[in-house]
DNA sequence: CGAGATTCATGTGAAGTATACCTTTAGGCTTAA
DNA sequence: AAGCCTAAAGGTATACTTCACATGAATCTCGTA
């Protein structure tokens, strides 16, 4: 029960309690700091490679490996913010566009990724409807009205080649050949260090003309990063002794993941606050190890259409039940039946094979194709989180799905 | 006993379908001269 | 006659279905030692 004085009272203590942080935005991932330490080669080298840009000749193709958290997509995005602003000082014609081709709905197929590029030049482009090679012309019309230079970069471009091949990479890289007054660098940035072994051998060629590859943090580095990043983000001394060590080896365990040290202080500091306690705690970072991972599944699981969220609770529900190893026909059985429960038509099982092959992709679950010999050959299927997580998506799924 | 055939449950590729949306076009209606 | 609106026709992307064939090791079969 709360009644207007209490809520007054709430918001009154609100406004007073001690906040520990000075500027949370410091430990957010898109969060472009005024110095990065330890990649100062690799920001010179991308600055070297883009460089020309700037005289309007148009750079080499780029392409970048490493894993993630190790500084790919934050050194990318310094140099172009360093570039535009710089083009922008020269009077220089040149563009940048930035797509993350992971994003679902917005860059994950060929048309998609097309529109979403002519849409960043001011274009309108509808969703679904138009030829692909419309959609082609349109965004060749925009960028060779007046001459300029596109650079194009593809963030986590191996996830976009295993969906839907690598076609659209030559077609982009070709391009150039159609344009008159302008050109088009691509600069493409992968996690996965063995992606471009399976590419096309024109399209691997001409897209890595520059190749670099990043390599993982260590420990006393990522300490080195967090502290910096602390003293903006937090007010004075509210870190305790060692916390910031913690974090770090936490990461560095984890290949040198810079993004999710930032991001264990950056949780531990908002579980602090919401605790209206002064000091952040090594025991925060447990907790806020165990909230992050079940946050980024729970916002994966949240985005997915409901189909997948169906097909992923007769997992979970049937995995809990049995705590071993599942097979896709047990699981199509029981899907049907919650279909049949919340009233949706049930898919096909062919289509459900694809789907628990792609949230096998999405690293929810692990799912490999085996055979049983006489049994005959089935996908082996195991949940790729702890149990607890799970059974709290579960019930989350269970709420959302009205079951 | 062991090599080769058989078998099962489902993986997987290709082609077809439904849906939702797009542009073009042709016809009909209104309007102004 | 010109201008505008509308509805039909013809086209596309995407998510899904249908059909048909591929897979691969446990199990079976049968000739041989």
């Amino acid at each position: 029960m709360v009644d207007e004085k209490g809520l007054t009272d709430f918001f009154e203590g609100y406004l007073k309690k001690d906040f520990i942080f000075k500027n949370r935005k410091a430990l957010q991932s898109n969060y472009i700091p005024d110095n990065i330490h330890y990649r100062e080669n690799e920001i010179k080298q991308i600055a070297n490679i883009l460089a020309p840009s700037l005289r309007m000749e148009k750079p080499s193709n780029l392409f970048i490996y490493g894993r993630t958290g190790t500084g790919k997509t934050l050194c990318v995005k310094y140099v172009i913010k360093n570039l535009l602003d710089l083009s922008k000082k020269k009077n220089v014609n040149l563009r940048i566009f930035y797509l993350n081709c992971k994003l679902k709905r917005i860059a994950d197929t060929e048309y998609r990724l097309l529109a979403q590029l002519t849409r960043e030049f001011g274009g309108e482009v509808p969703a679904t409807g138009l030829p692909t090679d419309e959609v082609y012309r349109g965004f060749i019309k925009y960028l060779d009205e007046k001459k300029q230079l596109l650079i194009i970069v593809l963030d986590e471009i191996d996830q976009l080649v295993n969906k839907i091949g690598d076609e659209i990479l030559y077609n982009l890289t070709r391009l150039n050949s159609e344009l008159l007054n302008s050109e088009i660098s691509l600069v493409g940035i992968s996690n996965d260090m063995v992606f471009a072994d399976n590419l096309d051998s024109r399209v691997k060629s001409s897209l890595s003309e520059e190749e670099l590859v990043f390599s993982p943090y260590n420990a006393l580095q990522l300490q080195k990063i967090l502290k910096e990043r602390a003293e903006i983000a937090f007010k004075g001394e509210v870190i305790e002794e060692g916390v910031i060590e913690k974090c770090s080896a936490y990461a560095a365990k984890e290949h040198g993941d810079a993004r999710r040290a930032l991001e264990l202080l950056r949780v531990a500091g908002e579980l602090v606050e919401r605790g209206n306690k002064k000091t952040v705690t090594l025991e925060n970072i447990d907790a806020a190890e165990a909230k992050i991972e079940r946050d980024r599944i729970i916002d994966i699981v949240n985005s997915q259409p409901k189909q997948f969220k169906l097909t992923l609770y007769a997992i979970f529900e049937m995995f809990l039940k049995a705590n071993k190893c599942i097979f896709t026909g047990d699981i199509y059985e029981i899907y049907k039946n919650y279909c049949f429960r919340t009233g949706d038509r049930p898919l096909t099982q062919r289509r459900l094979s694809d789907i628990v092959a792609e949230l096998d992709l999405l690293g929810i679950i692990n799912a490999k194709v085996i055979s049983k010999g006489r049994y005959g050959r089935t996908r082996e299927i195991c949940l790729a989180i702890p149990n607890s997580t799970a059974i709290k998506i579960n019930n989350m799924l269970k709420e959302d799905l009205s079951l």
